[in-house]
DNA sequence: TAGATTGTTAATCGATTAACAATC
DNA sequence: TAGATTGTTAATCGATTAACAATC
C-alpha cells in the first residue's frame, strides 16, 4: 500500500474519533453525522468531514456515517485490526499500572515483554510473562520484532535506554520519563510526562483562587 | 496581572522548555542559546526565540539565555512557583502509579486529596492523606479550593465524576480514561489515555514488519 | 573590533472554517 | 419531492520559518 502523505495532526485525531464511534456503539447506535461526532469529541464538523474524506467516502448524503463501517475503516487506517506487540520498560509503579491497563487489549496491543534492570525484579511475573533483564533489551526485542515501546524507567536512565530500544528496531515510544529523548530520523516518540500536562494547565489558572 | 491572549500551543511548549533547561542546570551549564535548546527539545531555534519574547526579553545578543534566569521566567509565567494541591479520583493502577509519581513535588505540585468509590479503599493511606469517598468530593474540592484534578477512574464512570469536579469548582483535569469528556466552557481537559497514544503511531509502522 | 545571537518583521506554509453543489 | 448531510473548494485564519538589524 502506497501512503499518502497525511498531516501527523490529522492521524492524531482518528484515535479520538474511533473511540467516540465505539461508546457510540455501546449504546447501540447505527448511525452518525459528522455535527453528532464533532459535538462528542469537541472538533468541528467541517474539520472531521475533511480529516475523514483524506481516507475515502465513508458518509452518504442525507444520512451521514454508518458507525460500524466508519470503525472498520478507521481500525484499518490506523492497523489496529491486527495486534500489535508492545515492550515495555520500567517496572515501577508507572510501568506495573501501564502493564495492568485495561484498555489495550480490545484496541490491539498487547505487552509481552517487560524490562528493568533491578535483580529483586528481574524474574518477577507480570500475567503470563517476566520481567526480563534490560542488558538483554535489544536482543530480544529484535528477535521478537517488536516495534512500540513505553518507557517508565526514571529520567536519568530514558535516553540509555531509548538508544537501545531504536537500536533494537522499535520505530515507536510512548515516554513517560520527565525527559526529552533524542531520537534518529524515522523514529517517533510520544511524550505523557504527567507533571508537564498539569504545568500546562497552571498558566490559565488564577494566581489568587 | 493582565494576561495577553497567547496561543495554547505556544503555552504547552513552555514546559518543554523548562525542563530542559533544569536538565542543563543539572549539568552545571550557566547559559544555553536558542539553537542548542531548539536541538535538544526538537523545536526550531527560531520557534524558541518567538516563543520566549511574547512573554517578555530573557536573552541578550551575541550570549543567548542565562540558564538560572530563564528558569525562574518560565516558572512565574506558569506559575508553579507555588505550589499547587490536586485531587486525584479513581485509586486503580493508574491512581496509584500518579500517587507515587515522584516528578511532581519539585515541580510544584501535591496531590492532597484521593478519592475512590470502592468501600474497600475509602479509608486507606496514601502516604499521609486518606482515601475519601468519592460522595464527598463535591464539598471536600470545594472547600479546599483545588482547581486541578486528575481522573483515573473507569470510561463509563469519567463523565460523572467529571461533572462533579466541575461542580466543586475544577478548572483543569488531566484524564486517564479512555473517552471523551464534555465539559463548559473555561474548564480545561488534557487527554492521556495511553491506548490513544499507542494508536496515533500504529499508522505509521509498515504492516508487515 | 569581530563574532555570535537575540528579538522582530515579513514571507511562507499549513490548518481550519465557511459555503455549497451533489446526492442520498 | 423536501430535508439532511456529505465531500470538496475557496477563503480565512494562524503558526512556522527565514532573514536581518540591533547589540552584547
Amino acid at each position: 500500500m502506497i501512503k499518502r502523505d497525511i498531516p501527523d495532526i490529522i492521524v492524531s485525531r482518528l484515535p479520538v474519533y474511533l473511540r467516540a464511534l465505539r461508546h457510540m456503539q455501546t449504546q447501540n447506535l447505527q448511525t452518525t453525522s459528522s455535527q453528532e461526532l464533532g459535538k462528542q469529541v469537541g472538533i468541528s464538523a467541517a474539520q472531521i468531514r475533511k480529516d475523514l474524506s483524506q481516507f475515502g467516502e465513508f458518509g452518504k448524503q442525507g444520512t451521514g456515517y454508518n458507525i460500524a463501517f466508519l470503525v472498520s475503516k478507521l481500525r484499518e487506517i490506523l492497523q489496529v485490526e491486527k495486534v500489535w506487540d508492545v515492550a515495555l520498560v520500567g517496572m515501577g509503579d508507572m510501568g506495573h499500572a501501564l502493564a495492568r491497563y485495561p484498555g489495550f487489549t480490545d484496541r490491539g496491543f498487547r505487552i509481552t515483554m517487560f524490562f528493568d534492570n533491578d535483580q529483586s525484579k528481574i524474574g518477577t511475573k507480570v500475567g503470563e510473562f517476566k520481567v526480563q533483564d534490560t542488558r538483554g533489551l535489544v536482543g530480544a526485542i529484535h528477535a521478537a520484532g517488536i516495534k512500540l515501546a513505553m518507557v517508565c524507567v526514571p529520567a536519568e536512565a530514558a535516553q540509555e535506554v531509548t538508544n537501545q530500544l531504536v537500536e533494537a528496531g522499535v520505530r515507536s515510544i510512548l515516554n513517560y520519563a520527565p525527559i526529552s529523548l533524542s531520537v534518529p530520523e524515522g523514529v517517533r516518540v510520544q511524550y505523557l510526562d504527567p507533571s508537564v500536562g498539569l504545568q500546562r494547565m497552571t498558566y490559565y489558572l488564577d494566581q489568587n483562587k
